[in-house]
DNA sequence: GAGATCATATGATTAGGATCATAAAAGCGG
DNA sequence: CCGCTTTTATGATCCTAATCATATGATCTC
């Protein structure tokens, strides 16, 4: 998270956007920085046959999109409003500038990178080839740990069954039946249909 | 992938490995820096049935397991060597202190990160939603593409089914299935057991 | 070149998640 | 409060990749 103020010093913009409305689309060239003043923002693809894959969800304070920015490259997602939202939008040039002058928030950004990409990489290895309860389980955790929450059934999932679906790769049922199965273990309890772990 | 002269005088140490070595292990701690000398290096995963993931194959000039060390997180896998390899291994104080010092390989740096992030994004909405014949062909495409090969059937992939199956999160017989299958579709070539693409 | 190891190949069977269908409960707007 | 939409729930069936078994083709070593 950058500081407001040191946005807004480099030219940051504040732009706002309606629940559903599209900040980019996967494809597009990254023309600028993000970072969230409210709301929530979720990246996603979707699938020849319509189906939804959520890269991940962020909230205020959040930055996102800088991956494709700093690479070069086209973005592999899609970025979409999930409420109405306010961002900080800086152009590439600014984003550039700004961490060229202030090192300790390049080197945090660096940070943020790095931690995306650990996430990634349990991830990916989890969904590969793990279990529908595994994949559950792992992303509720890594949830959890983000919100920085500690203690057994003290976290509170925000999440509807259809977006654990879309976050893991797997099906509305598939997931029903997965968290019925795992709160039976005693792995997660289901408190009026939501989930705590 | 930092010049080498820049490596030694920040205090990096040559370290030689043999094939199937280790370099370090899932949930360890993350205390180097390591850049490949000479050889190759895979970082992988193992489920609790003993299947393999491989989060990716890195050769010489490329550095990696850099995340960890940025994020203050545990190792997400395992680092083996491929074959006989040599790396150059900065401990994190000597790395950060070259970050610090030069803003360009640190940008560099980001970049890296930024572009691996990019190629996860694909994996993993890939692998959570296709099947095996689009999983296969996409990450060919991405290995294709990361050795700057252009033109039809002009990438041969040096990997086994074993280590494609393990990169996509398939059983080999799957994938020897889906590329013969891919083969017959015109997508790939398979000369002397070799995949074309 | 014989034997051993590794990689590719192929058929048969199984299993587990996707799909389809339908329903009921919860949340929401007027 | 009532109708409408969204979310959760559950059973039945299908489909496809995993699994199991076995074979053959390369490559390597002594």
């Amino acid at each position: 998270m950058i500081d407001e103020n040191l946005l807004l010093n480099h030219g940051a913009k504040r732009v706002t956007f309606s629940k559903g409305d599209q900040l980019f689309r996967e494809g597009e060239s990254a023309l600028n920085f993000y970072q969230i003043a409210s709301g929530e923002i979720k990246m996603n693809n979707y699938n020849e046959d319509g189906k939804e894959f959520i890269q991940g969800i962020f909230s205020i304070g959040q930055s996102f999109g800088e991956p494709p920015l700093l690479a070069n490259v086209k973005y592999p997602a899609n970025a979409e409003a999930i409420s109405d939202s306010e961002v900080f939008q800086l152009t590439k040039e600014q984003f550039l500038e700004l961490l060229s002058s202030n090192p300790r928030v390049h080197l945090k950004i660096t940070e943020t990178l790095a931690k995306r990409l650990y996430y990634k990489a349990i991830m990916v290895s989890e969904i590969s080839s793990q279990e529908p309860e595994h994949r559950i389980l792992r992303i509720i955790d890594y949830l959890k740990h983000v919100d920085k929450v500690e203690g057994q059934f003290a976290y509170r999932l925000d999440l509807t069954r259809q977006q654990l679906a879309d976050l893991t790769g797997l099906r509305v049922e598939t997931v029903i039946r997965a968290t019925k199965s795992l709160e039976k273990k005693g792995e997660l309890q289901i408190k009026k249909r939501k989930v705590y772990r």
